[in-house]
DNA sequence: GTCTATATGGGGATAGAC
DNA sequence: GTCTATCCCCATATAGAC
């Protein structure tokens, strides 16, 4: 009858889970305790706050999914130097921005990344505090990959793409089942590896394309 | 004394601040009545309930917004036709998209359109239903306007690019504050049209080099 | 660490006078 | 159409026994 996992990571794991279906405002303490077999006191008691429970759900996903962006970054730009050439191209350097996140939406936190791109647009200046910390050296890292990539891209245009980037990522991790619909079933995101490859190309070809005219 | 504006109006336009400021959960019937100058009972009066007023808060915007669209493409149309071309370019037809978008974020209804990001990842099924709904012409008519304009693309990646597309407009209506942080001030949307010209190089490139590869 | 019971506050909605 | 007063419910948080 002892639950396999303790207390503090099943309260994680369900205030995960009703945060993406009803949002933070409509998944109460009482529900989040309700589904985990806790008691109510247990967020309290664990974490402090509902407030920091929702920091706790977020720093939890965000920063494995940061490492691991870092590291497909460092193979990527390990892999160019081995085949002795001087720069990456733009899409393997996109692909390893994008791949972790997709990924983690197919793995355990599929419920997760709605989170994040809820937390974009929250009206909870904290939760838009808590991602631009957890993404600064990711921005700062990328930024300078990018720049390398496309040499003769200005800065700013690179910040640019990279905003256009984010967005259509949060987009389609959050709404595919939105365009499942409008598109009466025909597009589908069960092929995830089929939906990163989609995102790659368009992204990549919208920063070099983007840039000349 | 008197004020210029009905009540019914000022409660929509405080309602449309307010929701941006603080969510939809976050603004109590309490705090936009205060801000129009109304009694509580105002909402449930003229509206029903909280829900119908964020309806309504919707439809004043969404319906004008697509109409522009609908006429802008038109327009597009008829200056293809009376220049004896066959198809028209596909960044025209994702201005005509995009355009309304952007310049409804300059004029009265600047915080709407967060409003409408929130919307797409809300966990109120309510609102995505009352997007899709009023989106439906503006798909139907702006899928088949691409398809004429790249006529060798498959439906399918039509509808995959539109969603892209619709994902980097909303992130940047939304967020480009985040931008302007990240990239220490050196991206910013005061310049609108540049923005908008920005984005239209970027999708549309995205879609003509994504379906290549 | 976990439970019960409760404190305290705010929410949406409505009845009925004006 | 507008106001007051109020009903009723649910939220977060805590105190204190076990």
């Amino acid at each position: 009858m002892t639950p396999a996992q303790p207390t503090r990571d099943r309260l994680l794991d369900a205030a995960e889970r009703l945060f993406a279906e009803h949002g933070f405002d409509g998944a109460s303490m009482r529900t989040i305790t309700a589904d985990a077999g806790a008691n109510l006191a247990a967020v309290n008691y664990h974490f402090g706050s509902k407030s920091a429970l929702i920091h706790e759900v977020f720093g939890r996903r965000l920063a494995p999914m940061n490492v691991a962006r870092l590291q497909l970054l460092d193979a990527v730009l390990e892999e160019t130097a081995q085949r002795g050439e001087d720069r990456p191209t733009p899409r393997a350097v996109l692909r390893a921005f994008l791949a972790p996140a997709l990924s983690l939406g197919r793995q355990e936190g599929r419920e997760f990344f709605v989170l994040i791109a809820r937390a974009h647009s929250s009206p909870h200046p904290e939760l838009q505090a808590h991602i631009v910390n957890q993404f600064a050296e990711v921005a700062v890292r990328f930024g300078a990959a990018l720049q390398l990539a496309l040499p003769s891209a200005a800065r700013e245009d690179l910040f640019w793409s990279m905003h256009f980037t984010v967005g259509a990522l949060c987009h389609t991790v959050v709404n595919t089942q939105l365009l499942t619909l409008m598109s009466e079933g025909l597009c589908t995101d069960v092929d995830e590896d089929a939906v990163l490859e989609r995102l790659v190309a368009f992204v990549a070809a919208g920063m070099e394309g983007g840039l000349d005219s």
